[in-house]
RNA sequence: GGCGCAGUAGCCAAGUGGUAAGGCAUGGGUCUGCAACACCCUGAUUCACCGGUUCAAAUCCGGUCUGCGCCUCCA
């Protein structure tokens, strides 16, 4: 397996520190509001790498955090007049229901930065103790960058070019800075904020210390894998890298994987232009699977355009492969023979392809869009193979693939056990005697009637099909 | 100014040295009482442009144009 790493520039074998289990940490979001469908692209690619490691075997301990304490839920809060935890709280829970909706399997761990302020005083005393912080006078404290001579490995940046080619780096105000790419581990308090006690000041912590120590706690000192968005390479990510291995003495994570940026109209998304959407606003029109199988459509480290022609068309794809398991389950139930024939054994051997297909996607560097492919490449296959007289253990081979593929990559393809009121199933049966009688009008009547709530009959050679809107 | 990414059919998108996957849309067909749904078939002599290397380039090198991101605690 091949992964992309952003430190070195290129793929590289994927080899876990230890055997068989692999250390993941993706930075989550700060819950100040709803997530929006650029926070989902994380949630979601890393999620499919999980789950992906997972089927080959790997005991994935997957941690991510949530950043709770912050200045924009801060503001929140004075705007409603209420507690910052209130806001968090409310917005991980909501968190927590869309990323359900979008079947982002829970993290083992998801750390909230407001638990664990010790760990980040503790891992600033021993940047200080080491010579790689200091605090100012107002009780700032703040990580020395020069101190730390592998800063911008990660971006790929060297320091001499940070300060000619900074902007506002250099005329920030934070004359107190013993240098202009200092950044804060740990600030004082304003009137009205959040506090912690410190041995410098009452305060709270910068964001970076928050992953450093969150990681560090619940995956140990070196890490197989830390991700995020591609925005936070710089500074996010390399501050964490200065911070851990200056604290640590080892190095941090061993590969670093970002997603690319989703956008609007080839636009980045922002509240300003009007092209802003919340998670939650997709979900009134889509089912949220649709937005996770459009993501996975496209390769994680590719800019992503969202529209809303763009849905459309992943609800059209999905809904493909939908239908075509939804079809094999409907055969299923009629087919006669039991046992496969030997073309039928030739047809699997065959079908394997596709799923070595899909293997060899994922195995590079998680080429989800070559993987979608494999699937549909199957859906085709079973299409066109399974006739009448197919045999069942031959119609479930090729479903148990279908569903099986989908699932890893976190996409259900089998609609549950839907059970039909004992009302609408007269109805159909009703319509299926007027329509033997050729008494077409009242066939179209009940099916009108069924469409209205919301149930969509087929008629095919095999009998009638339903499903819901 | 510094660093980096991208330009492949109407749209989306793989492919990174060996002669262009897949999906959506369109068109044709099958099925059907009709329809809807579904399924099957259908598409780039060509990969932004110009040079170069090579037996061979969308893929490598140089240049040009265009779009975008980061350098502001924005995923």
């Amino acid at each position: 397996m091949k992964v992309y790493n952003t430190l070195s520039g290129k793929k590289e074998e994927f080899v876990p520190i230890e055997e068989g289990k692999v250390s993941m940490y993706v930075c989550g979001p700060t819950v100040y509001n709803l997530i929006h469908i650029g926070n989902a692209r994380p949630m979601i690619v890393f999620d499919t790498v999980r789950r992906y490691m997972e089927h080959k075997g790997y005991e994935v301990n997957y941690v991510s955090n949530f950043t709770d304490v912050d200045d924009k839920i801060i503001k929140k809060a004075n705007e409603e007049g209420t507690d910052p935890s209130v806001i968090s709280e409310r917005y991980i829970g909501e968190c927590k229901k869309d990323m359900e909706a979008l079947h982002v399997k829970p993290a083992t761990t998801h750390p909230k930065a407001t638990c664990e302020i010790d760990g980040m005083i503790e891992m600033i005393e021993t940047l200080i103790e080491k010579g790689h912080a200091y605090a100012a006078q107002d009780g700032t404290v703040y990580f020395k960058t020069r101190s730390f001579p592998g800063y911008g490995k990660l971006s790929h940046k060297n320091l001499d070019d940070l300060r000619s080619g900074g902007r506002s780096l250099l005329v920030s105000g934070e004359e107190q800075k013993q240098d202009p790419l200092d950044f804060v581990l740990w600030k004082p308090k304003k009137e009205g904020e959040p506090f912690w006690e410190s041995p410098w000041c009452e305060g709270r912590p910068g964001w970076h210390i928050e992953c450093s120590v969150m990681s560090r706690k619940y995956l140990g000192e070196e890490i197989d894998i830390h991700a995020g968005g591609e925005d936070l390479i710089f500074p996010h990510h390399e501050n964490e890298i200065a911070q851990s291995e200056a604290a640590n003495g080892k190095p941090f994570a061993k590969y670093w994987l970002h997603n690319g940026f989703l956008n609007i109209d080839n636009k980045k998304m922002s509240k300003s232009l009007g092209n802003f959407f919340t998670v939650r606003d997709i979900s009134e029109k889509y089912d949220l699977q649709v937005l996770r199988f459009f993501m996975l459509s496209a390769h994680y480290r590719s800019p992503l355009n969202f529209s809303a022609e763009l849905m459309e068309a992943a609800k059209n794809g999905l809904e493909r492969i939908i239908t075509c398991v939804s079809n094999l389950n409907f055969l299923l139930e009629k087919a006669g023979a039991q046992d496969l024939t030997d073309g039928e054994e030739k047809a699997l051997v065959q079908a394997k392809d596709f799923v070595r297909k899909f293997d060899e996607a994922m195995d590079d560097d998680f080429n989800t869009a070559d993987a979608v492919s494999a699937i549909f490449e199957l859906v085709k296959f079973a299409n066109t193979s399974v006739g009448e007289g197919a045999s069942a253990a031959f119609i479930r081979a090729l479903k148990d693939e279908i569903v099986e593929l989908m699932d890893i990559c976190g996409l259900t393809a089998e609609r549950g056990q839907e059970m039909l009121d004992g009302e609408i199933e007269s109805l159909i049966q009703e319509r299926q005697d007027a329509r033997k009688a050729k008494n077409f009008a009242r066939a179209d009547e009940i099916r009108d009637q069924l469409l209205e709530k919301g149930i969509i009959l087929e008629d095919t050679r095999e009998g009638v099909k339903w499903k819901r809107a």
